[in-house]
DNA sequence: GTCCGTCCCATTTTT
DNA sequence: TGGGACGGAC
């Protein structure tokens, strides 16, 4: 065990401060790169062994497994073990809460648990049944939005359906109560329910949340900016009793706000807690003077704020490189020299990370890294969990649990095809209703009563056979079941036959499956079977990502929270994609956009490139595009390289126009200037939206990066294209 | 019941 | 642009 003096040794003085509080909320303002996990490390290790504090009473909250991991390592490396502290995410804890409470609730001790995608299913099913079909306005997405809102809200089915303002909240109170009865029926909790469920635990049983938070004597919290209302009920709840409520968050890259996070949150802890206190970390070991400088430059935009200027002993270094190009193919094949100049001077390809908006910018990427030979990890996209093979095994697995569990049920009985296609589910689905049996069991019903007779049959009869032999392995090994299931259904041979281009990679997917498997067998505290459903239900694509691999990485800047890079590149700096703003331009929702760019800035250590594209496409609006605004907000001293609007320089490479170019190229002179890109000399780039008079004499009105609408003499300003 | 073609939809970000 | 859902033909 560290003696006490070691565990702040080296630390800045409100870093030490914060190690070393005596208790009460306190919060912990932490800029980018300042030692944020540091400091909640050894804040642990330090109540552990200087403080007589057990691990048992100690419960952390992380915002990734993978963070969490990363905690539970470095806590184990300060003080010999975590045997018994709560570390993970809100899911998990709230999961580990519920199997052990849930049953006082009535909520069963093994329920599974249902992830976006089984939600939209149960969603689809449910407007099916009712006889509704596709509807513009409201799609099952937008309606499982609103129902998770008012989950969250704790709004009832029933107030939601008699306070319904307009057609998508009316249908959503109609199908509110059909999904939960579905899961409910299907012994299933989705997302929201294991918080809302949990609170729901705690405020029935104040016995239940009596012990819980006298046990709980700490309470932390990382990335506090990032909870939502549910979740901040929850920390104050468990924390009720000593109050000791340490929480480490960073107003400015909150960054979650579309789904539910609150930045306020952070902005109102200390009303939340009047007695809370304050420390402020400001002082970044991650970046050079430069990228802090304009990180800094940036998010000072953001009215909705609480003000930290991030500040580094670092040596400035090299200018950020901002480069616009032609496309996204020469924007990739910019990065791609790039990575291979950089790599020509010394560099690894793992210094390397790419970062984008939308997760549809990588497959440029991709296919010049790929041309290239260059090795590269895609973080995102399709997760690994959510792959068609995967999903299909977990639903098998689930259903071994849960019989009652139609959603897996109805994914796996044709699979692969056994004759049960939709003429036969819909017969089994009457049956099912008549007799009020989980389909499964409807199933396993006719097959006793020996109705699954002949060569048609025989495939449902071998799936009765195959779900009996493999419930009776479901307390055993789960690699052994796993394996069994696949080896049973001769799975892989089938996605070989059925789909030969992409079976390569999905053969290849079933087998990390089992590896994964085999490898939560081991490392696990509850090794079995649900315990790895939840697991894999709970699990995002950046837990996965390959740790110090030899490989650049590209992602996107929400999934790159919480790392960093020698190198960074972010791509696509343009109007309309990066801040995104097809959804919404309130300055709400600008600021978010802003502090997404913020984090992607503040993951570079060394070096900063940042491109833009003169010709977006976009399944949406493919076009001529302006750089973004963000690029404007960046000190012009500080970059190099580029047409930066501050200083008006004409970009070098001509855009190669498709037809969906503005027509200026094509148009004579002298006609109208209305969307054409100019120069301007002091503004920089921009885009004619206005037009009085004509040729040179014209009065123009041009909007400029940032949206700056100025009015400008035709005369003064040069034809860019 | 399966295969293949067409059409239509969606693409912001994810625990 | 591509992938998934649906419908028609074998």
């Amino acid at each position: 065990m560290a003696p006490n003096s070691e565990l702040t040794t080296g630390l800045n003085e409100p870093q030490e401060r914060a190690v070393r509080h005596p208790g009460g909320p306190l919060l912990v303002l932490a800029g980018a790169g300042s030692g944020k996990t540091r400091v909640l490390t050894s804040r642990i290790a330090w109540l552990i062994s200087g403080q007589q504090v057990r691990p048992e009473e100690i419960v952390a909250f992380t915002f990734t497994n993978k963070a969490a991991a990363e905690m539970r390592e470095r806590i184990a490396a300060l003080v010999g073990s975590t045997q018994g502290m709560w570390v993970g995410t809100f899911h998990s804890t709230g999961v580990r809460i519920l199997r052990r409470f849930g049953p006082e609730i009535g909520i069963p001790r093994n329920f599974s648990i249902y992830d976006y995608d089984d939600q939209v299913s149960v969603v689809k099913e449910i407007l099916r049944e009712m006889g509704l079909g596709a509807d513009r306005e409201a799609t099952p997405k937008k309606i499982l939005g609103r129902i998770s809102d008012a989950k969250e809200a704790g709004v009832s089915p029933e107030e939601l359906a008699r306070e319904a303002r307009g057609p998508l909240d009316r249908r959503a109170g109609q199908v509110y109560g059909l999904y939960e009865a579905a899961l409910a029926r299907a012994s299933a909790l989705d997302f929201d329910d294991l918080i809302v469920r949990t609170l729901a635990l705690l405020r029935q049983r104040p016995d239940i949340e009596e012990s819980l938070s006298r046990r709980f004597r700490h309470v932390l919290v990382d990335e506090y900016q990032d909870t939502n209302t549910a979740q901040v009920e929850l920390v104050r709840r468990l924390g009720g009793v000593h109050r000791n409520i340490f929480v480490v968050g960073d107003d400015d890259q909150s960054i979650y706000g579309w789904r539910g996070a609150d930045p306020t949150n952070i902005l109102r802890f200390e009303q939340a807690f009047p007695d809370a206190q304050v420390v402020r970390l400001e002082q970044n070991y991650r970046s050079t003077m430069t990228i802090l400088k304009a990180a800094n430059a940036v998010i000072r935009h953001n009215r909705n704020r609480k003000g930290k200027e991030l500040w580094s002993e670092r040596e400035p270094g090299t200018l950020i490189e901002w480069v616009e190009t032609a496309d996204e193919e020469a924007e990739a094949e910019l990065v791609r020299g790039r990575i291979a100049r950089g790599i020509e001077a010394g560099l690894t390809t793992g210094d390397f990370a790419v970062l984008y908006r939308t997760n549809a910018q990588s497959r440029a990427l991709e296919g010049a890294l790929r041309r290239s030979g260059t090795p590269y990890q895609l973080v995102g996209g399709v997760a690994f969990y959510q792959r068609r093979e995967v999903k299909d095994l977990l639903a098998f697995l689930r259903l071994l649990l849960h019989p009652e569990d139609d959603l897996a049920f109805r994914r796996i009985c044709n699979v692969p095809p056994r004759g049960m296609g939709a003429t036969f589910l819909e017969k089994l689905d009457q049956a099912a209703r008549e007799t009020g049996l989980p389909l499964q069991s409807a199933l396993f019903q006719w097959a006793d009563e020996g109705r699954l007779t002949g060569a048609r049959n025989a495939g449902a009869l071998q799936l009765v056979h195959l779900l009996r032999d493999l419930r009776k392995l479901t307390g055993e090994d789960i690699t052994l079941v796993a394996e069994e299931l696949i080896e049973r259904l001769e799975y892989r041979k089938y996605l070989a036959q059925s789909e030969p281009d992409t079976a390569e990679e999905r053969v290849a997917n079933v087998n990390e499956f089992v590896g994964g498997a085999a490898a939560f067998a081991l490392r696990a505290e509850d090794p079995s079977l649900e315990g790895f459903l939840a697991e894999a239900a709970l699990i995002a694509d950046v837990d996965r990502m390959a740790e110090g691999g030899e490989r650049v990485t590209l992602m996107t800047a929400h999934a790159a929270k919480g790392l960093e890079f020698p190198v960074v590149f972010v791509v696509g700096l343009e109007e309309g994609l990066f801040p995104l703003t097809s959804f919404s331009t309130e300055p709400s929702h600008l600021e978010e956009e802003r502090r997404l760019f913020y984090v992607a800035l503040t993951r570079a250590e060394d070096q900063l490139v940042l491109t833009s594209t003169r010709f977006r496409r976009r399944y949406d609006l493919s076009g001529a595009s302006m750089p973004s605004r963000f690029l404007a907000e960046i000190p012009g001293e500080l970059l190099r390289g580029a047409p930066a609007p501050s200083r008006g320089t004409l970009p070098t490479e001509r855009p190669r126009l498709q037809s969906a170019a503005p027509p200026a190229a094509a148009e004579p002179a002298g006609t109208s200037w209305v969307g054409r890109f100019l120069n301007h000399a002091q503004f920089g780039p921009g885009r004619v939206v206005e037009q009085e008079g004509k040729g040179s004499q014209a009065k123009l009105t041009v909007e400029f990066a940032g949206g700056v609408r100025r009015k400008i003499l035709a005369r003064y300003v040069e034809e860019d294209f």
